[in-house]
DNA sequence: CTAATGACCATTA
DNA sequence: ATAATGGCCATTA
């Protein structure tokens, strides 16, 4: 079945370990530069295992929410390599 | 079909 | 810097 989850699930999944993507990013990518509210409804109630949901952030530099709690996510962000600091992601470049 | 929801974004105060 | 407001879209009830 193709639909705009799909196209979200394929997306996050291709994510490379130490990046991350907006929720605007991926709903671009997905074909709706718009649809950014859909991607976190449609992550939010994501179950697969498989999705890497935690490397989506928002377009401010703040992680977001996660479906196992805003600090886990915090932590995989960091173990993937990523700078967080006061719930902020600091990009490696300057 | 309509209405409500939400892991958001941008603007304004 | 934070808070409130409006907009925006797919999904769900």
């Amino acid at each position: 079945m193709n639909s705009f989850q799909e196209k979200v699930y394929e997306i996050v999944k291709k994510i490379p370990k130490g990046k991350v993507l907006t929720y605007k990013k991926v709903a671009q990518r997905a074909g709706r530069s718009k649809a950014w509210r859909a991607v976190g409804n449609i992550l939010a109630k994501n179950k697969n295992p498989n999705i890497p949901c935690h490397r989506v952030i928002r377009t401010d530099g703040k992680i977001g929410g996660y479906n196992k709690g805003a600090r886990k996510k915090i932590e995989l962000l960091r173990e993937e390599g990523n700078i967080i600091k006061d719930g902020k992601r600091f990009d490696s470049k300057k």
